[in-house]
DNA sequence: ATAGGGTTAG
């Protein structure tokens, strides 16, 4: 077009400088930006925040702060394009940082910001962070947004709290398909295949309509459920509405097919799959089914077609290819494929792979070179390295090694009797019965002790910051936030309490008589402590509430007169401390807890 | 015409 001397305007620079970005295409974004000096539109806030997100997407953090720092007026999207930049860089801190100085400076998040902050605490497996969030949106009314609503569903359920994301689930309007497609993603997340066949069910029945990635997030749920016969039945389904077509469904099919243990099938599905389409993580379907079913030969042929077809094999396939062959004695495939993998790829091997090996060596009769690579491992081995010795040495009935195996097996899981019985099983293979004896001993004791088993699932409970036991949060709050602290908000973190009950009551406007008249009861949240009249009472986990700057949360138990709660709450609500939030109304003589 | 939620592997 410049070559071309078509007339370039303010809409084409703002066009390109998108596309440049996702290209990480910098010199032409800095050309751009030249043309952009030349034109005298700098000024404009619409091509500084087009700047700056090019210059965050293209990896130049410095020339997007200047032009950051270098504007007279910014608005939500641009510190909203400076937040993801700082999430693109890993750094959560910055990013909330940058979220609450743009509160200060009056920019008002909206749920661009949110949702772009709580998609980094899913992924972070941060759910203090989120939570935080989520009682900011709900102080910033965003709480209903259905974009909000949507990646709060989602951050709950890569956070493993599934029943949160379900009582998010259940206010929003059920009319767009994406909330659908979160929570159905987090069941499958968190391995509820019924729950997501159900919800979909649900979904049809309301006639909101599925789109690709309702069925991306929903198939695995047949994976989970291993169930051939609704399998083919949405195989059929999928065939006959012409969405087996797209490929990545086609791949999930594929995984239904192995996991139900009907390969054949699944390498009917496969086979229709265009060769182009084939990539890594189709491969690393179908490699991984045949292993698991002990076809190692068939696996070892898929991945040698798959390094001829141009895939370059990873970490994953290594470890699909590697499982195969040990599931199936191939000592040498394995061995040659393990030094492949060393020698042409430079994938330093992870506990995994060393597993396979270890198991490989093991059970073929070579223990003693498995324990070589045990002793040669970069890093310490694990329970599971550890287990495949253990598990050959009872196959050869080898005492000296399964004892220094059981050894770290029993400093690494005191509980799991498993390893014992093992080494009880080698004892007495060689007929040293007082020692086997010695080893029943000890696993009954273990199961005196009630020690917790080593394979025992831990349930992620949140864990909160702290309750209010008596006066407990409203119901619909309650329902949300799980009765805990709902984060902080931007407040002068040195200030005392007592500093703070007098600016609380004095933010009622004088004019005003029918104001809160007394601070009953105020608990402090502060740079990370607990505070109570100047005690610490605990401490506060949350990363965000030690920002610099000072980020306080408050209980506020005020002393309203008698029918004025809501007038007191509803200018509270409206007022300059704006993220105020009503706990409960403990009595009709009108005293409340508040939140800040 | 600038920011953007849900979506793949062992």
């Amino acid at each position: 077009m410049v070559d071309d001397e078509v007339i370039v305007d303010i809409a084409t620079v703002v066009s390109v400088l998108p596309v440049s970005g996702f290209l990480k295409a910098l010199e032409v974004g800095k050309r751009v930006y030249e043309l952009v000096k030349e034109k005298g539109w700098e000024k404009e806030i619409v091509v500084r925040n087009a700047l700056v997100d090019m210059f965050a997407k293209c990896g130049s953090m410095a020339e997007a702060r200047s032009v950051f720092n270098g504007m007279d007026q910014r608005d939500v999207v641009t510190c909203t394009s400076l937040i993801n930049a700082h999430i693109l860089n890993g750094d959560l801190r910055a990013a909330v940082r940058l979220c609450f100085s743009m509160v200060l400076e009056g920019v008002r998040p909206n749920s661009v910001t949110l949702a772009s902050l709580l998609s980094v605490c899913g992924e972070s497996n941060n759910l203090m962070d989120g939570r935080c969030l989520h009682g900011w949106a709900i102080r910033q009314k965003l709480e209903s947004d259905v974009m909000v609503e949507t990646s709060l569903i989602d951050m709950y359920a890569k956070c493993n709290c599934i029943d949160l994301s379900f009582q998010v689930f259940k206010r929003t309007s059920k009319k767009k398909t994406v909330p659908w497609n979160a929570i159905l993603a987090g069941c499958i997340h968190n391995r509820l295949g019924n729950e997501a066949i159900k919800l979909f069910k649900e979904m049809l029945i309301e006639g909101v309509k599925p789109d690709g990635a309702t069925l991306k997030s929903f198939l695995p749920a047949y994976a989970i459920h291993a169930n051939l016969q609704q399998a083919m039945n949405m195989h059929s389904y999928l065939v006959r509405s012409g969405l087996l077509s797209n490929s990545e469904i086609a791949i999930a099919v594929v995984d239904i097919y192995s996991k139900c243990g009907c390969l054949e099938s699944a390498h009917m599905v496969f086979n229709g799959i265009p060769d182009l389409n084939k990539d890594i993580y189709a491969w690393s379907v179908i490699i991984p089914g045949y292993g698991a079913h002990g076809n190692g030969e068939v696996a070892v042929s898929l991945f040698t077609e798959m390094v001829r077809a141009g895939v370059k094999p990873n970490e994953v396939t290594f470890g699909s290819v590697l499982h195969a062959c040990s599931h199936a004695g191939l000592v040498d495939e394995g061995l040659d494929l393990f030094n492949f993998m060393l020698r042409n790829y430079q994938i330093s091997p992870k506990t995994d792979h060393y597993t396979c090996i270890v198991d490989l060596l093991g059970r073929s009769g070579r223990p003693d070179e498995a324990y070589d690579i045990i002793r040669t491992m970069p890093f310490s081995p694990n329970h599971a390295v550890w287990g495949a010795l253990l598990g050959a040495c009872v196959i050869h009935g080898n005492v000296d090694l399964g004892e220094i195996a059981a050894k770290r097996l029993f400093e690494l899981e005191p509980g799991n009797t498993g390893n014992y019985v093992l080494m009880a099983k080698i004892y007495s293979a060689v007929g040293r019965w007082e020692d086997a004896e010695n080893m029943r001993r000890i696993i009954n004791e273990i199961g005196l002790r009630k020690a917790p088993a080593h394979n025992l699932i831990q349930h992620s409970r949140p864990r909160f910051l702290f309750t209010l036991k008596e006066k407990g949060p409203s119901k619909d709050l309650q329902e949300l936030t799980d009765g805990s602290d709902i984060g902080p908000k931007t407040f002068p973190a040195a200030t005392s309490v007592a500093t703070l009950k007098e600016s609380f009551l004095a933010q009622w406007p004088k004019e005003e008589e029918d104001g809160p008249r007394t601070v009953k009861d105020l608990k402090l949240i502060s740079a990370g402590k607990i505070l109570e009249n100047n005690r610490t009472l605990g401490e506060c986990q949350s990363p965000l509430c030690d920002i610099p700057g000072g980020l306080t949360t408050m209980h506020v138990v005020v002393q309203t007169p008698p029918g004025k709660d809501e007038e007191c709450l509803n200018w509270y609500r409206s007022s300059t401390w704006g993220l105020l939030r009503l706990m409960k109304v403990i009595s009709n003589s009108a005293s409340c807890i508040f939140i800040i």
